[in-house]
RNA sequence: GGGAGUUUAGCUCAGUUGGUUCAGAGCAUCUGCCUUACAAGCAGAGGGUCGGCGGUUCGACCCCGUCAACUCCCACCA
């Protein structure tokens, strides 16, 4: 059979993979096994794979083949977010395309539109999942929006609020003026901006004298001059001196000239600006706060949409950005404008927009978090949930012990309505009754009010829930362990075990879940969590659609394959490390590929003799690589079990390109056309499926086209249920083969590096004399690699050779040599063992070293001091020998 | 402003409770090879005062202090 000499992943990708869903091998029932599950983080349902997306799935695929393989239950769940606000913005955008206002539409019409667009648009990125390799059980799949998952959501809110956990209230929230929507803390990104600072002269209020008479006034720095409507104090530092004139005044806002008081509070910085501070309660976090302290009157003057209301006077219904513009003009007109700086300051825009936010004071249901934050952080401090990296337990522990309460309300349509329903009472006051549907929320407003009304007087809060507010529920709700919660499977996948996501939305979603978690099952969510780091450009820089420096994972995967991807992402990844992403790992992972499609040449192209028992070169070659797979095996499941998946794969990497390949594959490789014994051939496949497995879970594709060819299989057969030996119990590490083969590999790399130096061509047959301790074991294997015709023992020394030393043991290859040189190097050599041996004496001669380190150390020092000493009296010996001759 | 983290070879990173035969790996670089598994390859080689300074110690990449640079998170002085 001719096989390629390349390897074409487009050729069994596809293969395997419908191999595996038609055989539902992804499919995870609950049974008497113990229970390994993973839960998505959900992508955006409209979302498409970015290299992020292809990180982290590719690290939960890993963990869960690995699980799987290890004979536990492994059930991957998978599922998609709604996102409320990216979703509805996209749906937006493509209304207005088509010519059409959302605000043209009513509630139902515009979440008709969103539904048409999930469905068209909605798990496509599941499917490039699928490309990746990922071995999710389809069938659980599940949508944050799925009817369970609704129900789940609004019982919880209900729930909490009979607790009492959840309230409405006005607060300072950030306004996105475009999405029209309030958004968390969270959701702002703060940049820094040019802007500038407005000096505005606050005319001193005089009773009775009419107009604006600027014989007195104080001035005010400010950078937004378009808010000065909704003034309603100044503020000043009551340590200030110099502003200690206007205690007790009382000021006009320019323009309008209302009449404002001056305050007093430590707040203002007596440094910055003039020392006095306009307070605009209802468009600053901080007024806010002084509003709040000195019971000042909120003034909102915007609209909704950024736009200045009827507060602000003549520049009603402009724009925020071009009243500034405007308004510097009139004040400057106006003579209240006494200078312009230039000034940088950090302005916050929306994530989500990306237009700058507007703080302001509206009605919002909050989830107080006191008491829910406070398992959470327990847990974690306890080490009940672990995170990988460690470091995040900081950044955790730092938001957890300083939570504020979490605003759960969106101004949005496409999201779980709240089911808040508004009654109003015969006296004109509303009121409000919270339940599941409408129907309870009618029979429990029965109940509470004694007049007449009808469901239709019953009108559903317009707001929706924060899209959080569904996923923190996730580990619990895919299982539908919040609507159902003593059902099978709840009880038998929860806790899950790992996630892994971003380190990004620690707060938004991570810490949540562990709340939900505590407050729901009484049970952490999960016990690990693996944070990866963030994919970056080769600059370093984020990847992000407006940059364009995001590679399309496709086409990656069409180029390289998704092993080769798969590999490429995870080689430099450690946790929590961030990625900065090269194509070039990709390339490196695709030649991996391809190196193990030839060994598998190799091997099968071999014909087999059963006659011959294997020679004493095969069998020693054989016994060091079965102790190599074994102490691998196990460091594999020590990395594994600290989440170093990076180092893990490395050292398969290595195994099987070094040491397999390079080393093992050589030795036993047979003379072209020549056959191979059986018992060898034997071993080898099983060398070669064992490492086949321990690569499975980082290439699924390669791995388990070539496991099928190995050998003959059954129908059912796969790498996906083989189970890695277990050879926790191997005690390698003293291993005196491996060791053995060390030294081995060290005298064939001496004899090549002097072919190398000595331009002799690997062809030539060369002879190598020994001196000194040495196991004649090996010697097959030596004159193989080496291509020695011959290994004699002597203690003569050849005249033209070079020689070298292993251990104690002194080698040489007879070579025509120029003798200077020769004794020049081993003259490097010496000093440098002398250098050695100095450091080492000093130790050994400081009182103080002998009395006070461990003797382990004392005793180790103490040999490589023999150690050292013998080494420079062979190397004096062979000086010796070169100069007389 | 508060907190956390990072600084080891050209690049990306290891370095497990302080002991110079542990200063390492992969990639990149250089040299020689198209040797019938693989040039997406083989063989070999070079490369680092472990950010600076000081301290503890018999001994420091490792512990402490300090300075510097960078990164992230939180707060947000108008």
């Amino acid at each position: 059979m001719e096989i390629s000499t390349k390897y074409d992943p487009q050729l069994i990708e596809n293969k395997w993979y419908e191999f595996w869903m038609a055989h539902k091998l992804f499919v995870s029932n609950p049974n008497e096994k113990p229970a390994y599950t993973i839960v998505i983080p959900p992508p955006n349902v409209t979302g498409i794979l970015h290299m992020g997306h292809m990180l982290n799935n590719t690290i939960q695929d890993i963990l869960i083949r690995r699980a799987r393989m290890q004979g536990k239950n492994a059930c991957w769940v998978p599922g998609t977010d709604h996102a409320s606000i990216a979703t509805e913005a996209k749906v937006v955008a493509k209304l207005a395309a088509e010519g059409i206002k959302k605000t043209d539409l009513t509630r139902e019409e515009f979440v008709k539109h969103a539904w048409e667009w999930t469905h068209k648009h909605g798990g496509i990125i599941l499917e490039q999942l699928k490309k990746l390799g990922c071995s999710c059980d389809w069938e659980r799949t599940v949508f944050t929006m799925d009817e369970k998952r609704s129900q789940s959501v609004i019982k919880v809110f209900c729930d909490l609020y009979e607790k009492g956990k959840i309230y409405r209230g006005v607060r300072m929230v950030n306004w996105d003026p475009q999405a029209l929507t309030a958004l968390s803390d969270e959701e702002v990104n703060y940049k820094e901006q040019q802007g500038k600072l407005y000096y505005l002269r606050y005319a001193i209020s005089r009773k009775g004298v009419e107009g604006n008479i600027l014989s007195e006034y104080a001035t005010v720095a400010t950078t937004r001059p378009e808010t000065i409507f909704g003034d309603t104090a100044m503020c000043i530092n009551p340590n200030n001196p110099k502003t200690a004139w206007l205690k007790g005044k009382k000021v006009l806002v320019p323009l309008i000239n209302r009449e404002i008081p001056v305050i007093e509070d430590n707040y203002v910085d007596m440094e910055f600006g003039t020392g006095c501070l306009k307070v605009t309660p209802a468009h600053d976090i901080n007024d806010y706060m002084l509003g709040e302290k000195y019971s000042l009157p909120s003034i909102d003057i915007f609209n909704d949409n950024g736009t200045l209301n009827e507060n602000g006077a003549m520049y009603a219904g402009m724009d925020r950005f071009e009243c500034r513009k405007k308004i510097e003009k009139d004040l400057e007109e106006a003579n209240l404008l006494e200078k312009v700086e230039n000034y940088t300051n950090k302005v916050g825009f929306s994530e989500r927009t990306d237009i700058p936010i507007e703080p302001k004071l509206s009605m919002q249901w909050f989830l107080k978090m006191g008491n829910l934050a406070k398992p959470a952080l327990e847990n974690v401090e306890n080490g009940t949930i672990k995170f990988y990296p460690e470091k995040f337990k900081n950044t955790y522990r730092h938001w957890l012990s300083n939570i504020k309460d979490w605003c759960i309300s969106r101004q949005l349509w496409w999201g779980h309505q709240i089911p808040a329903y508004y009654l109003t009472l015969p006296a004109g006051e509303k009121t409000l009754v919270v339940a599941e549907t409408k129907e309870k929320a009618y029979t429990k407003a029965l109940s509470i009010f004694n007049f007449k009304f009808s469901i239709e007087d019953l009108k559903q809060d317009e707001d929706c829930l924060d899209t959080w507010f569904s996923s923190w529920l996730w580990p619990i709700s895919v299982f539908d362990g919040i609507n159902n919660p003593d059902n099978e499977e709840i009880n038998y996948y929860y806790p899950t075990s790992d996630l892994v996501t971003a380190p990004e939305i620690i707060f938004f979603w991570v810490a949540r879940m562990i709340m939900s978690g505590y407050e729901y099952r009484g049970k952490e969510c999960f016990r690990n969590v693996y944070f990866t780091g963030i994919v970056r450009d080769k600059l370093g820089r984020k990847m992000s659609k407006s940059l364009g420096n995001s590679p399309d994972p496709i086409m990656l995967m069409e180029k390289y394959g998704a092993d080769g991807v798969r590999m490429g992402l995870l080689l430099s990844s450690p946790a929590g490390n961030d990625l900065p992403f090269d194509e070039n790992l990709c390339e490196q992972g695709r030649n991996f590929c391809n190196k193990i499609w030839n060994a598998f040449r190799l091997v099968k192209g071999w014909g087999v003799e059963t006659s011959t028992p294997a020679t004493a070169k095969n069998n020693v070659a054989g016994e060091w690589f079965c102790d190599l797979l074994a102490n691998a095996t196990k460091e594999l499941s020590e990395l594994f079990s600290k989440y170093r998946l990076s180092e893990a794969l490395t050292l398969v990497y290595k195994l099987f390109w070094d040491d397999f390949c390079s080393w093992y594959l050589e030795i036993i490789k047979p003379e072209f056309g020549n056959p191979v014994d059986e018992q060898t051939y034997k071993n080898t496949l099983h060398f070669f499926a064992e490492l086949l497995k321990l690569l499975h879970p980082f290439m699924p594709f390669i791995t388990e086209e070539l496991y099928q060819n190995l050998e003959e299989r059954t129908a059912n057969e796969t790498i996906m249920f083989s189970e890695i030996s277990n050879y926790d119990l191997y005690d390698a590490k003293n291993s005196e083969i491996i060791e053995n083969f060390n030294k081995v590999k060290e005298i064939v790399t001496n004899i090549r590096a002097i072919r190398q130096q000595k331009n002799i061509s690997p062809k030539e047959m060369l002879k190598l004399s020994v001196k000194g301790e040495y196991n004649h074991k090996y010697d097959e294997v030596i004159k193989k690699l080496g291509n020695i015709s011959e290994i004699k023992i002597s203690d003569e020394k050849h005249s033209n050779s070079i020689s070298y030393l292993v251990g104690t043991t002194e080698f040489s290859v007879p070579v025509e040599i120029n003798a200077e040189e020769e004794i020049d190097k081993m003259k490097r050599e010496i000093s440098y063992y002398e250098g050695f041996l100095k450091s080492v004496n000093a130790k050994l001669s400081n009182e103080r070293f002998v009395s006070n380190a461990k003797p382990e150390v004392v005793e180790n020092e103490r040999k490589k001091q023999a150690d050292a000493e013998e080494k420079i009296a062979i190397i004096q010996a062979q000086i010796i020998k070169l100069s007389q001759n």
